[in-house]
DNA sequence: ACATCTGATGGAATCGTTTCCATGCAGCGG
DNA sequence: CCGCTGCATGGAAACGATTCCATCAGATGT
C-alpha cells in the first residue's frame, strides 16, 4: 500500500512529472493535457507530500506560533484565531508553550530553525537575544499581544544596545487617531498586533478615578510594560512605584504578588490586574484577607474571559479581542509581513459591571 | 549566508557525509572520528535539516494534537500536557481544532496525511469515517479524554458497521479492580488515555443522592457518551430520559440547553454538567432564572477550573487532571502506540465546595 | 603464510517535489 | 521560404539527509 506519488500520476497520464507539477501548481500548460492530468489525479487520489516540496523550497509551510500559556483563557482565545485563519489557508500550525520563560522561548525558536518552519507568531518573552538571530536567520516574525521586553536603560547613552536595536518603541511622533507604536530595527523591522493597552488602561483609570479612587494599584507580569507605562501615563505625576507590583507568569507568583500587595498597601482602594491570571489571583487573595470586592477594593481586570461574568461579583474588565488579534496576526503572517501596516493596534472596552463601587475609605 | 549542510561538516571534517550522518545518529564510528566530526560540527553549529531527513524516511517527525476547542481551559490543560511531554523529548506539535465537528477534524486528519505527521493525539470528534482510514493509513492515533461516538444501534443486528469495527467499548468483562474500557478493531486498536469517568460520575451521583436528592439531571455533550452512561448506570433504572439533555459544544447551544432544562423540568434539584463550558451555561442559565444555587438547585461540574474556586457560590467538581491526561497520550503516541496497556484510566476525585445543599423542595 | 572475518569508511542511491533548460512544434512576419 | 518567436513539454538537477553496499585495512585463526 504505497503512497501515490507525482510520478505515478505522470505515467498514469502519459506525459512527464514537470508537466503533472505544473498544472498543479497552476503553471502553464494547454488545456487538453490540464483536463487529463487533473482527472487522473483526481482518480488516483493524489495528494502531493509536502515533503517533497519542502524540501525542494528550502521551507516548510505553515506557521510556528509561540506562547506562554495555553491554560490561561486569552491565550486560548488567541491560538484559536490563529487556528481559523491557518486553516482557512490550509496551513499547519506548530505550537510551542513557552511558560513565559526566555530560554525555553529560545529552545523553541531552535525547534522552528530545525523545522524551516519560517514564519512565527509569538507573544515574546525573550528579547533581542532571542529574536534579533530569529529575524536575521530570515523568519518571517509577527509578535501578537505585546513586545518583547525593552533594554533596561543603558548606563553609557552611547552603548549600542542589541534590544534597543531591534525594538524600539517610537513614542516620538505626535500622538494621533490611531495612534500607534512602532517596532523598529536597522534594516529589519518586526510587524505587530496589539491590543490598544494605551486607550484600554487610561479608561479604566479614568473610570476608577471617576469613582473617587486615588490609591489605584498596577498588578502587572514585566512582559506587558506597555500597559505599566500606560497606567503611569494614565496617572500623570502621581503614581506610587509601591502600588505598582509584578508577578512572574505562574498562579503562584500571581497570588504571592497579590497578596502581598494588599498586605504592604492596606490603604489601596482599587486594583487594576493586568491580566486575566492575575485578576484570579486578586480575587482569591482579597477574599482570603476578608477584603469584599467592591466596598473594600474595586477591581478591573484585563481581559473577558468567559468567567468574568460568573465572579461574585461579575468583574468589570477591560476586554481585548484575542481572536482577531490571533487571526490579524496570522494574516500578517502568512503575507509576510507585508508593507503597510507594521503594527496593527485593536480596540479594547472597558466592560462594566460589579467589581468596581465609590470610594469608601 | 547558507544553511549549514552536512556535506559542509564532512567535507571540513575531511571525511564523508555517511561517516558523519553515522556519528551523529550514533552509528559505529571509530573514537577519534567520532570527536572530530562532533568537534568540527558543534564549531560550524551545525544542525541537521529536519526537511531531509523527512523525506528520506518519508515521515515527518513530532506529532499532531486535534482537539475541540482551545478555548476550554481543561483541553488547554491537556494541550500543555501533550506539549510539555514533545518538548521533553525535542518533537514538535501540529496543533488543530476541529470545533468539535466531524467534517473539520477529517480534514486536518488529511492535512496531517499531507505532511506526512503519523502519529497523532486526538480527542476525537468524528466517528470510524474519520478514524478508521487514518489507522489504517499506517498513523499511531492515540485517543484522549473522550473515544469516538459508538455507532447508533444498527436495526438489522448483523449488519457490519464500520464504527463497532474500529471502536467497541468492551463492557461484557467482568468488572474488576483498574477496569478499563478496550477500543478494538479488526487487527488493530486504538490506546487512549481517559479520565475514570464511571467513578467520577458515580461519585458525584452518590453524593447527590446522599444529599437527598432524587432529580438529578445530566447535561452533558454527545461526544463523552462514557459519561452519559456512567450516570445512567449511577442512577439504576430510575433515570427519567428528559433529564438528560445534550448540548453541541458552543456556549449558545450549552446556554440554550441549561436554560431549557431549568424550564421543562422546573421540579429538578440538582444538576451534573458534563464539561465547565456546560457548568458555565448552569450557572448563568441558573442566575437568569433566578434560582439560587446551592438553594434551589446543586451543582456539580465536571473540571477543576481555576475560576470554579472563584464562582459563587465556589464549584463543586469533578476534578480530571487534563495536564497528566495530555502527557501520557503524548508518552504513548511517541511509543509508537506501545503492545502494554490499551487504555490507561486516570482517577478523577470530586472537589467538594459549595455549589451542593440538601434537598429543599 | 594464506584465507577469512571484522569494523571503519566513503560513494552513490534514494525519498518526492520543483524548477532549470533544451527540444520540438506551430505560427507569423519579412 | 526562412528564420524568429513563443509555447508546451519532458529530462534531469537540485534540495539535505539516511542507508545500502563495496572497499580497504588490520586482526585473527589455522
Amino acid at each position: 500500500m504505497q503512497r501515490v506519488t507525482i510520478k505515478d500520476v505522470a505515467e498514469a497520464a502519459g506525459v512527464g512529472v514537470a508537466t503533472v507539477s505544473r498544472v498543479l501548481s497552476g503553471g502553464s500548460a494547454s488545456p487538453e493535457t490540464r483536463e487529463r492530468v487533473l482527472a487522473v489525479a483526481a482518480q488516483l487520489d493524489y495528494r502531493p507530500s509536502a515533503l517533497g516540496r519542502n524540501l525542494r523550497q528550502r521551507r516548510t509551510g505553515g506557521m510556528g506560533l509561540l506562547l506562554p500559556d495555553l491554560t490561561d483563557s486569552f491565550y486560548g482565545q488567541l491560538a484559536e484565531g490563529v487556528l481559523a485563519c491557518a486553516r482557512a489557508a490550509g496551513e499547519p500550525v506548530m505550537v510551542g508553550s513557552t511558560g513565559d520563560d526566555a530560554e525555553q522561548e529560545a529552545e523553541l525558536v531552535g525547534m522552528l530553525v530545525e523545522q524551516s518552519v519560517d514564519r512565527v507568531i509569538a507573544v515574546p518573552s525573550g528579547g533581542a537575544d532571542v529574536w534579533l538571530p530569529a529575524v536575521r536567520a530570515g523568519m518571517t516574525v509577527v509578535f501578537a499581544d505585546r513586545l518583547p521586553p525593552e533594554p533596561a536603560p543603558a548606563a553609557g547613552g552611547g552603548d549600542i544596545d542589541a534590544l534597543a536595536d531591534l525594538m524600539r518603541l517610537d513614542g516620538v511622533a505626535p500622538p494621533r487617531q490611531g495612534e500607534a507604536p512602532r517596532t523598529t530595527a536597522r534594516g529589519l523591522d518586526v510587524p505587530a498586533v496589539l491590543a490598544d493597552d494605551r486607550a484600554g488602561v487610561r479608561t479604566a483609570v479614568r473610570y476608577l478615578t471617576g469613582l473617587g479612587h486615588r490609591r489605584i494599584a498596577y498588578l502587572g507580569v514585566p512582559g506587558h510594560s506597555r500597559r505599566v507605562a500606560a497606567f503611569r501615563e494614565a496617572l500623570g505625576g502621581a503614581v506610587e512605584e509601591d502600588l505598582i507590583v509584578y508577578a512572574e507568569g505562574s498562579r503562584d507568583s500571581a497570588y504571592a504578588a497579590a497578596s502581598g500587595l494588599f498586605q504592604a498597601r492596606p490603604d489601596l482602594t482599587a486594583v487594576i490586574a493586568g491580566g486575566n491570571v492575575l485578576g484570579e489571583a486578586t480575587v482569591l487573595a482579597a477574599r482570603e484577607l476578608d477584603l469584599r470586592v467592591p466596598q473594600d477594593v474595586s477591581l478591573v481586570m484585563y481581559d473577558d474571559v468567559p468567567w468574568a461574568e460568573l465572579c461574585s461579583p461579575p468583574l468589570t474588565v477591560i476586554a481585548q479581542p484575542g481572536h482577531d488579534i490571533g487571526y490579524r496576526a496570522a494574516e500578517l503572517v502568512l503575507r509576510g509581513g507585508g508593507r503597510r501596516p507594521r503594527t496593527v493596534l485593536l480596540p479594547t472596552e472597558l466592560i462594566v459591571r460589579g467589581s468596581c463601587g465609590p470610594r469608601r475609605r
